[in-house]
DNA sequence: TTTAACTTTAT
DNA sequence: TAAAGTTAA
């Protein structure tokens, strides 16, 4: 055993004292060194945008607080790299341990990576830990040893697991803070917050309450209160039935364990009364639980998915890069009120509801037809639970990047989402107040309001708001043609491949990168696959770039509201141009996931290592292991299969057909999952919605006595 | 029994 | 949107 070790506890994205699984190990081997390293440069275009900035230090405000009243302050600094900051530290202090507790997001997997390596080259131990998912990412595969690519089987196994997730620990009772004394600065000195964003902040701080304890009360009333309700009201979007618990969850104030485990003990005691539509509801919260452990996953085990889509298919999608669009998306003015009022919530407090993050995605995705790497940077920018992983998924689910989410070909209609999630409008007339006299028939869709109605409502088409950007006929034509496009640029790929490199096919070096020198050069597949990543690249967002949209302000104080958040204004993204393919493959991919702990992953590991802290073994250890420890990128063997792993990416190969587009196949795990969860028929008045959006002006209105 | 019309669901 | 399931005629 380590006896009286001196442990420095690298805070990252756990910002809590309880079930926080470093902290303890480290309180219990010896004395503490808690530390938070404040470090935007590591991070490159993914460094924390304004509202989430504001969050962390709040949080970080909270913590060390907390960590004071126990007589050890938090240690926080402000660094151009971790490593040599945690070299420092530890040199200062003659620490002798490093714990953390894992991240899955790419920048962390490859700087955890790094740091990992530097330490034990200094002689300095590192343990790491599960401190953010229900299950770690290297627990789960599919027969073949596959990660899963949809999330209903991966659902299916991870609900099949032996281990349920471990109850959560207390915070430590007692520690031993260290004597050397260390200098750090306080919360406010990290400059997370700078003086022009401060009264934009300010509205933030009457809506959230950041910080671990501020945390707990959340979960208490959520508990108390909307959960029993979940699965019923998670359909409407206006209404705050959300659990709120998303920017909690991102930082680690809440340890998801704990409210998994919360969540369950609610449903045992609903069972038992036999409240069986709240103990279902606890069902859809969890599933939603399990989603975010999901994107840790696609991001553990395909690392490159905040740059490249999962399908390869979509690196052929000919992206209009059109910055007046995505001005006009990003300033709620499109034409389209559900869209506009999402796009103006957004700005104007950093949270959105999930219905409306996937309308407002599914627009600037399907319709404007922008990359969603620009929507999903977007998002980065401004969400106050901005989440990397969570945001990969979301957008590429959208997008039509992942084998199970929308078709690429599903193109929605805001109108008819209008109707269905804000049926009288009520959220739309709450951020769009220029339409807030119009009637609900036709606050979703005014551009078919008779003029008289339209000036008895202060509506002028063009002028205080929009006409639609685009005609949604029009865009759904855009978009089959670009889905053909797509397909002649993949022709043209395969061709080429196999034409030029019979018998030499694509060489897939270990860390799942596409070995380009094996392959013979084409021009052409090069010039299609530069096209694509030049596509894909997030523009340097500036107020005065645009031009070209119609719209004239009516009002200057309109105006204000959409200017952007400061934090868009970003230098040149130069790191995605110096490493299109990922910073990930800087790094041999299956050397980061082998450097992540093997602690949780006993199942694989128990022959192997005697003790739980063998993840200090030196490096030679590590590189001995075998690739059943850990999911270590291979191609598939099968090539029956439909889907064949290619440069990382799931491949999709279109059957030869008639059909111009062909349509999305399942997985044969898929095929199974056929059983739906069958819902409960509501007495809503569905079909009169139905019937508004089809001949809105029969409609009577609605609400009248 | 067949057919059409309608509902529901989706990470 | 579109496929699968449900109800009505």
């Amino acid at each position: 055993m380590m006896a009286a070790a001196c442990t420095i506890v690298w805070f990252r994205r756990d910002l809590r004292t309880h079930d926080n699984p470093a902290f303890l190990a480290a309180a219990k081997a010896g004395t503490v060194i808690p530390v938070f390293i404040w470090c935007t440069e590591e991070e490159g275009q993914f460094s924390p945008g304004r509202v989430s900035r504001w969050w962390l230090k709040q949080s970080l405000g909270h913590l060390d607080a907390s960590m004071r009243s126990l007589g050890c302050p938090l240690v926080m600094r402000k660094a151009s790299d971790s490593l040599s900051e945690l070299l420092e530290i530890a040199r200062v202090t003659g620490a002798t341990h490093v714990f953390y507790n894992h991240l899955f997001d790419p920048m962390s997997l490859v700087r955890d990576h790094r740091v990992k390596q530097g330490l034990s080259q200094h002689g300095i131990l590192t343990c790491t830990f599960n401190g953010d998912v229900l299950h770690e990412p290297w627990e789960i595969f599919d027969s073949e040893g596959q990660p899963f690519t949809a999330f209903e089987p991966y659902l299916q196994k991870a609900m099949s697991m032996p281990n349920e997730p471990e109850p959560p620990m207390l915070a430590p009772r007692h520690f031993t803070p260290s004597e050397c004394s260390i200098v750090g600065c306080s919360a406010a000195e990290l400059d997370l917050e700078n003086e022009s964003e401060e009264d934009s902040n300010a509205v933030l701080a009457r809506i959230w309450r950041p910080g671990w304890s501020n945390a707990e009360i959340a979960l208490d009333s959520f508990l108390a209160g909307p959960l029993a309700r979940y699965g019923t009201n998670r359909k409407k979007a206006d209404s705050s039935t959300t659990s709120g618990l998303s920017a909690h969850l991102h930082f680690g104030e809440l340890s998801v364990r704990k409210v998994y485990h919360s969540v369950r003990t609610k449903q045992v005691l609903w069972i038992k009364e036999g409240k069986t539509d709240a103990a279902e509801s606890v069902d859809w919260f969890l599933r939603s639980l399990k989603l975010r452990d999901y994107s840790r996953y696609l991001c553990f085990n395909f690392p490159f998915t905040h740059e490249r889509s999962l399908l390869s298919n979509l690196r052929s999608f000919p992206w209009r890069l059109d910055e007046g669009y995505f001005k006009a998306w990003r300033q709620g003015r499109t034409g389209y009120p559900l869209v506009d009022a999402g796009m103006r919530e957004l700005w104007a407090t950093g949270w959105l509801h999930n219905r409306i993050r996937v309308v407002v995605a599914s627009f600037c995705v399907k319709v404007l037809q922008l990359p969603w790497r620009w929507g999903m940077k977007y998002f980065w920018d401004t969400l106050l639970d901005a989440d990397l992983e969570n945001d990969v998924l979301g957008w590429q689910f959208i997008s039509g990047s992942l084998p199970d989410g929308h078709e690429l070909d599903r193109l929605e209609d805001p109108q008819v989402q209008g109707y269905e999630y804000d049926t009288e409008g009520e959220y739309v007339r709450k951020w769009l107040p220029e339409l807030c006299r119009l009637p609900s028939e036709w606050i979703h869709h005014p551009w078919d309001a008779p003029p008289k109605v339209l000036r008895a409502a202060g509506v002028e088409l063009g002028c205080n708001y929009p006409r639609p950007i685009l005609d949604l006929l029009a865009a759904k034509d855009r978009l089959g043609h670009a889905i053909a496009e797509m397909w002649e640029r993949e022709a043209a790929i395969t061709a080429a491949v196999s034409g030029e490199s019979l018998g030499n096919t694509l060489k897939v070096v270990n860390d799942g990168a596409l070995s380009v020198q094996k392959l013979d050069p084409s021009k052409l597949m090069f010039d299609l696959l530069a096209k694509s990543r030049h596509d894909q690249m997030v523009p340097i967002i500036k107020d005065n770039a645009i031009k070209d949209i119609e719209i004239r302000n009516a009002s200057s104080d309109k105006e204000e509201d959409c200017r952007h958040p400061s934090s868009l204004s970003l230098p040149p993204l130069k790191l995605l141009d110096l490493m299109p393919c990922g910073m990930v493959e800087s790094c041999k991919r299956a050397d980061v996931q082998k450097s992540l702990s093997p602690k949780s992953n006993t199942l694989h590991m128990a022959q192997n290592h005697s003790t739980a802290e063998s993840s200090s073994a030196p490096k030679g250890r590590c590189e001995e292991r075998k690739s059943g420890l850990v999911p270590v990128w291979s191609r598939s063997a099968s090539t029956q299969s439909q889907w064949a792993r290619e440069e990382g990416r799931v491949h999709f190969v279109p059957k030869l057909r008639s059909d111009p587009l062909p349509k999305r196949v399942l997985q044969p795990s898929q095929m199974k999952d056929q059983e739906a969860i069958s819902g409960k028929i509501e007495g809503d008045d569905k079909t009169s919605i139905k019937e508004e959006i089809i001949r809105p002006a029969k409609r009577k209105p609605k609400a009248e006595n």
